[in-house]
RNA sequence: GCCGCCUUAGCUCAGUCGGUAGAGCAUCUCACUCGUAAUGAGAAGGUCGUCGGUUCGAUUCCGACAGGCGGCUCCA
């Protein structure tokens, strides 16, 4: 080991003509292991990465990409895909190849098996891997021309498949890149150290890590099946995915992250907390809310309908269920039908022969709740004196998931928007957007998540109405509030509905995953269908323009996030139960309900446990429930007029005087403060 | 919708190489009255997801369906 300090990643490296990057790298004293070594450089002449073996023709310029950088672990996790494509080939001969790219956290590998991988060939699979790492196999890269690849890969027609979309790759394939994407076609031979006999290789764009013993930490995570190149239309291929890192220690922490997040799934929690169940008998993707659940979700309602009220919006109730004549106006069943629910035909009816005699109606399930308010806004002449007219409902929509989409709470089939639709004159229309994006920010604020990006979905010319100018003024309406707002605005190309551009509100939980929360869009096209006008000022008739926009997206995906987001122990003002008494003897039952009492006075959710547990075991039940303040009254504290707190974190605070306490507990939750209580910061703001 | 895996008590899971099942927690009863994350004893609880097939006999093997899980495709 040199003793020389690690050089400044910016400080570029002379590679001599004719000698291996790595020996320059060792020579001007840069780590080769650990996770600050370097795993490939980068040659600054063309910004191309290389392997560490190598040998420029003329000297060049290179920085070193240590392993511990998005790229490095790109590089450690495509050369592990390889690893898993040996021992795949080792253990089930006559397996094709796909892809295999590194992802966000890892690898996979796309393959055409005889069979499915079952979990114990994963097992194997792993096993196999581990024994190609401890061999130290050497990455050698060999330049190949099309033909020639062409002979070597006759029997992998996947990989045939990509040497005829060599350079257009980026539209190939997600990860197809990673094969074929320069315009030389390059193999990967995987040699043995000692003898150097060829044992597997791979059409590939490299680079790799120098051998495989380079892999630090690796594990294969699970197999599913994957659409060759991305498409429906296409087989299936068994995909694997593993996961690989920079070191043991990086490893560890990301399994422990993704058992956390398991830990903090809210359909564990919701069955734990006893919030809500997706009973059979309803159907999948149909949720009922316990009454612990019910209470969160109405603290959440009424939070936002106060919120609404103070902001301008007039409150609607429109039905569930709807003549399909309205979806025909709107469009929704040229552009939805598949994703709605079937028709219900009703009223018809026929002659003892059968014929009809009476034409029948198909009625729908509504999926959105926005030709509803255009019928509300259209019910009588408009003014421009009312506008912007604000329209919001916590309106309740059905849409037909796919079965194999549905996922608790966040993709549900029947599910309700917090829904509010505004119709303005164009002048207006940027104004209410910059308010709105506030309006918006605050209130997610409100409920504790303040850690934001946005993003602007545009066009999809297939999949669009309306022309092109008024695409164009609503995207860059859209634009400036986004860039008003000073948040992050990262595009999404052909994102959009059919109807108008949107702003999608991105929010990172607690544990740093990013889940799409509001969404604001500009809609030049249904207040046409529906012939939406007001009188104007001049006493012309004009079109207003409609702003649809959720703020939670849906109450239960919203419930969902916060759920995770705190991992159960949901803030005072929204726990189900924000107080629970516990008596150290029987004899404290009758004081602690009197407690409980002034507490209730108070619109306090709180609970007595006077069931026959011993007191440990009701503070356990109190933690396990994460109930955030418990309130424990001995002899001691009767005798004194007083009460124990025990809260969440652990931390006590014994011998509060009755009064002080209550009057702690109440401005705690009335302040709807989202951190957690704790003895260090008994009553005033955290 | 597609591919794979799964479904046994309210929950988490054992188990039966085909002869109708067991634990822990929860529930109920009794005893205990205890100062900050599990007191003890007892009871009750399952037509082994549903339907069909093979079999003398199916919870077990096969098939279909339903539901769940992980992905893919989709997501107004």
């Amino acid at each position: 080991m040199s003793a020389a300090p690690a050089p400044a990643v910016t400080a570029p490296i002379r590679v001599p003509a004719g000698t291996t990057a790595e020996q320059a790298l060792k020579d001007a004293g840069v780590p080769l292991k650990g996770p600050d070594g370097a795993v490939v450089v980068r040659d600054l002449g063309t910004g191309d990465l290389r392997d560490l073996a190598w040998v420029p023709g003329d000297d060049a310029e290179v920085e070193p990409v240590v392993a511990a950088s998005p790229e490095g672990r790109a590089v450690i996790r495509h050369s592990t895909a390889h690893v898993l494509a040996q021992a795949v080939q080792d253990l089930f001969p006559g397996t094709r190849l796909g892809i295999g790219p590194p992802v966000e956290n890892g690898f996979y590998y796309d393959f055409d098996p005889e069979k499915p991988f079952t979990p114990e060939d994963l097992q194997a699979l792993e096993k196999r891997m581990q024994q190609i790492v401890r061999a130290g196999q050497r990455f050698s890269r060999r330049e190949i021309g099309d033909d020639d690849a062409r002979a070597e890969l006759a029997h992998e027609p996947y990989k045939l498949e990509l040497i005829g979309l060599k350079g257009g790759a980026g539209d190939a394939a997600e990860g197809a890149d990673v094969e074929v994407g320069g315009a030389q076609l390059t193999m990967y031979d995987n040699l043995d150290p000692r003898t150097g006999e060829r044992l597997w290789t791979d059409l590939c764009r490299g680079p790799h890590l120098p051998r495989t013993s380079s892999i630090p930490a690796f594990s294969l995570t699970r197999s599913a099946a994957a659409y060759w190149r991305g498409s429906e239309k296409n087989p299936q291929l068994q995909r694997v995915y593993g996961t690989a890192w920079e070191s043991r220690d990086a490893h560890k922490a990301y399994l422990e992250q993704v058992a956390e997040a398991e830990r903090r799934d809210h359909r564990r929690l919701g069955a734990e907390l006893d919030l809500f169940s997706f009973p059979d008998e309803i159907g999948s993707g149909l949720a009922v809310f316990h009454p612990k659940g019910g209470v969160v979700r109405r603290e959440l309602e009424a939070y936002s309908r106060q919120r609404h009220e103070e902001g301008g919006y007039s409150f609607v109730n429109t039905p569930h269920i709807t003549k399909g004549r309205l979806f025909e106006i709107s469009g929704h069943l040229d552009w939805y039908a598949e994703g709605m629910y079937p028709p219900m035909q009703l009223d018809e009816e026929r002659d003892a022969d059968g014929t009809v005699r009476r034409q029948g109606q198909d009625y729908y399930l509504k999926p959105m709740n926005c030709p509803m308010h255009n019928l509300v806004f259209g019910s009588r002449g408009r003014s421009y004196r009312e506008l912007p007219l604000r329209l919001f409902e916590f309106g309740t929509v059905y849409r037909y998931e796919k079965s194999g989409v549905i996922h608790g709470l966040t993709r549900a089939r029947g599910f309700t928007q917090d829904d509010a639709h505004i119709y303005c004159t164009p002048e207006q229309m940027g104004g209410e957007l910059r308010g709105l994006l506030d309006f918006v920010l605050g209130l997610l604020a409100d409920y504790g998540l303040s850690d934001f990006y946005l993003e602007l979905s545009t066009r999809n010319p297939e999949k669009s109405v309306g022309s092109d100018e008024s695409w164009e003024v609503a995207t860059e309406a859209l634009r400036r509030a986004a860039l008003d707002s000073g948040l992050e605005l990262v595009p999404d190309p052909g994102g959009a509905a059919f109807y108008g551009p949107k702003i999608s509100v991105q929010a990172r939980d607690a544990i740093g995953r990013s889940w799409q929360m509001s969404t604001i869009q500009v809609d030049f096209n249904l207040p046409e269908r529906f012939g939406l006008e007001y009188t104007a000022a001049d006493g012309s008739r004009q079109r207003p323009v409609m702003l649809h926009r959720a703020l939670f997206g849906s109450i239960e995906r919203f419930f969902a996030v916060l759920t995770e987001h705190y991992a159960g122990a949901f803030p005072a003002w929204l726990a189900p139960v924000q107080v629970v008494g516990i008596p150290v003897t029987d004899d404290q039952v009758g004081y602690l309900t009197d407690v409980a009492l002034r507490l209730r006075e108070h619109g306090i959710r709180v609970e007595v446990d006077d069931s026959d547990d011993r007191m440990q075991k009701k503070i356990r039940n109190a933690s396990k429930q994460k109930v955030p303040f418990v309130l424990i009254a001995g002899a001691t504290d009767a005798e004194a007029g007083a009460v124990s707190f025990r809260y969440r974190d652990g931390s006590q605070r014994n011998g509060v005087p009755v009064a002080e306490a209550v009057d702690a507990v109440v401005a705690w939750v009335r302040a709807r403060h989202n951190a957690d209580p704790t003895a260090d910061v008994p009553q005033g703001t955290p």
